[in-house]
DNA sequence: TTGACAATAGCACGATCGTTCGTTTATTTT
DNA sequence: AAAATAAACGAACGATCGTGCTATTGTCAA
């Protein structure tokens, strides 16, 4: 590994940590240098224009995201207990990412969605990619009987998306403790919903005289 | 009135629009000055601040909204008939608020939940008086009986906040056509699970034999 | 160990940032 | 209409922005 490549490297995690906390448009050139203890120069020419370096942060906010709660969970059974884990392992990742501030891919979306170009286009990339796999964790959920044959699968991730967007506002804007109480009971109510009718006959949804 | 707020009002109206393109922090005094067709130091003498002009420009997107989606349904009756027009008016909001941008609210709640200081409490303060809303009105619905007694109706608020948060990720970023859909539907199976007894035997959750 | 090349520093640039100040022009009140 | 006040302007400030250059330093293979 080359010197070029391990202080690129070191800048991207600074990187994260500063965009975490001061988003895409806070991630300044001047700033980054100094806390690296590069200079302006010699940073820049790493990337060779902002833009490229924004899109760097973003594919290594992915692979973080990879490293830390998708590949864990590709060792489980497929099917219901992957997409709990993965559940499980989501929710801390909103609550507390390996980053001072909270997760930069979400914050991203909502800072970048207005503004067409590179870096939209590689954020809207990434939470494709997201929302895929999770309706493909369902739909294995389907196949292996855990959930009920015709469940939408892309309804479900659109809705597994919403409550983990209402966690960070939760947890990290407002602040409530028990907002990770709030985030397991919505999706427990989501995944009974789409259980087998075998499971449906519990669960707190469920008033049939 | 005067002079003064007439030019402060259209300068919040610029304002608002600039800032739902741009964020919080594209929202910049030269660029308003310009497009307001001010001097930059006549438009600052309105706000004597930076952070006064944003929390100035955070107020008044609140303003907006409470005028465009809250005030309409208060004339509607209680319970569930006023919850469902809000929602309908909510979606529309989120799809194109009168804009050029997205909702500027949303937008600042994942920008600065991270930045503790005057705009986070203003921004918090606002996510907590619409969750309030949200609660009390699907309450309103559990004393009609449209609701089930026993309904966590702060559960109920936030899971139609992350909804609506899926929606803009959904029509927005990713440009979906079909994304109202799923608002709709995913809402639909939201209200169905909070549906008093009576109305519970029908909807996509209840398979049971 | 030297020569080739990658990596970093230093400096300067035009632009824009938020902010201050003194002045001038509009508006309102007397 | 004159006096008093409010509103807007123009110019400048230090700071920082992203981005070019030209050196100088460091690293790695021959």
């Amino acid at each position: 590994m080359s010197k070029g490549v391990r202080t690129r490297a070191a800048i991207l995690g600074e990187a994260l940590s500063l965009m975490s906390t001061d988003g895409l448009s806070g991630l300044t050139i001047g700033l980054l240098a100094e806390r690296t203890g590069l200079s302006k120069s010699g940073l820049f020419a790493h990337f060779g224009s902002k833009e490229q370096l924004q899109v760097a942060v973003l594919q290594e906010a992915q692979a973080c995201f990879t490293t830390h709660v998708i590949r864990p969970v590709l060792d489980l059974p497929r099917g219901l207990p992957r997409l709990e884990a993965f559940a499980e392992g989501w929710w801390a990742w909103n609550r507390s990412p390996p980053f001072p501030g909270g997760c930069p891919i979400q914050a991203a979306s909502l800072e970048l969605d207005d503004r067409p170009g590179l870096l939209r286009d590689e954020i809207a990339g990434a939470q494709r990619r997201l929302r895929a796999f999770i309706r493909q964790g369902a739909a294995m959920a389907v196949t292996a009987g855990h959930f009920r044959p015709g469940l939408d699968c892309t309804l479900f991730a659109f809705q597994m998306v919403g409550i983990a967007f209402a966690q960070t506002m939760t947890c990290r804007l407002l602040g409530e403790p028990e907002g990770l109480d709030f985030v397991r009971r919505a999706w427990r109510l989501q995944v009974e919903g789409a259980l087998g009718s075998a499971h449906n006959q519990t669960g707190e949804m469920n008033h049939v005289e």
